[in-house]
DNA sequence: TGTACATCAGTGAACGCGCGTTCACTGATGTAC
DNA sequence: TGTACATCAGTGAACGCGCGTTCACTGATGTAC
């Protein structure tokens, strides 16, 4: 029995999830497509957004999406810097806290474990999404607040502030300073992928917090 | 024009590439749909792992794929396999060009930065077969000698070994040993992705091998 | 050395699938008068 | 306050694509006698 044949045209998609429209006009597609997609890459990664699913989910016919995307890849990237943007605030909330009363060096070494911390933390947490903003995250630097958290910053931003500090407090060597950032975010994410797609999936939570932890140490001696 | 009508049967095929056959039996398709799958992970990683194309290279039928493996799945393990059995030996390479004469400690400690450099240069010369062996490096711990190189060790017991004669010699306090292999395995890991298919993509292979070294030496030294 | 026969590697044709994208359309909304 | 009209968000139908996988087949090869 297909239900589709009589019903009035704006409730005609029963199958219709999240929004059960009542008139023509959708009223905020855009909005629903995007958060369609984070469900998607959440619950499967890049690959798993789809945009025919999408508009599935937002209870609209396939083409609609193009009122507002220009195509399946202009949606996975709005996807992807809505990761970053979530995950920069990872970091925020580590960072927030940082014990406020640690002498400098301390602090400044605190820092740049909390941001490695909301990093470890975010990707275990969202893995698909992660994997979908780590794939938005190579391109052009003009920073996008549509990648930022709360304080303006993304997450690359982020991570040089938390090295700059520790520049500025004498525990890094200036001369080190200069790309320093890739060797922290190398380490970071190399124990998130293990993690959430290699050989350590599926160690327990606390196990994995663990060794988060010994290897933000390492990065801590070793930068 | 369609060339298929009146050709002889075994010569059909004159799309084939590799394999132009005289006879009826291929004589090792298994072997020639391996290498063509190997082919396209290195130009596109995993997902570029198609059965259908691969028949396709081999001058074969698509379903004369299903002789040799179960599935497509079965194709891309024995793809990735292949891989790592690769990675190993890029480790053994470099293994080999440590120095013989060197005090115990400074040995081990080249050691572990040959492993870490073999690692990093087979990601970097060879990233979607790189990427396809990742994705298979994942299971069960039997192991397995397709995945071996020349000593017969896989690239995670080559690291586990690197680890093992830093013990030995006492860089490496024994309490730390266990799970070392991750925390090394993570930085470089981390650092072939932002190389890859992350943010340094594109960037000078010099600067890349820099990069590289210093990260090697944050490891040796923060471990 | 020759013949009958079993084996099984590769063929040929077809399937259902879901995807991204294009086209011409329709009808709800908001604005100008 | 009411009407005409332009805009443009969402509809309906269709496209071509390439994929993995299944089926019943055919004919080359090697072995037993």
């Amino acid at each position: 029995m297909k239900s589709t044949a009589t019903a009035p045209r704006p409730t005609a998609h029963t199958t219709t999830r999240s929004t059960a429209r009542s008139t023509y006009r959708h009223g905020d597609l855009r909005r629903a497509l995007l958060e369609a997609g984070i469900e998607l890459a959440r619950s499967g990664g890049p690959d798993a957004v789809v945009l025919r699913e999408a508009t599935r989910r937002a209870g609209v016919v396939p083409n609609a999406a193009y009122r507002h995307f220009g195509s399946r890849e202009e949606l996975l990237h709005a996807v992807g810097a809505a990761g970053l943007a979530a995950l920069a605030l990872s970091m925020e909330t580590e960072l927030g806290q940082v014990p406020s009363g640690l002498p400098p060096e301390q602090h400044a070494r605190a820092g740049l474990r909390a941001v490695g911390a909301g990093y470890l933390r975010f990707a275990q947490a969202e893995p698909g999404w992660f994997r979908t903003a780590f794939a938005t995250a190579q391109p052009s630097e003009p920073p996008d607040p549509a990648k930022a958290g709360h304080s303006g910053l993304n997450p690359f931003q982020l991570l040089g502030a938390a090295l700059d500090r520790l520049v500025a407090v004498g525990r890094l060597p200036a001369e080190r300073r200069p790309g320093a950032e890739f060797l922290a975010w190398s380490a970071v994410h190399g124990l998130a992928l293990l993690v959430i797609e290699g050989p350590l999936r599926g160690v327990a939570p606390a196990q994995a917090q663990a060794l988060g932890q010994r290897l933000l140490e390492m990065v801590d001696q070793g930068l």
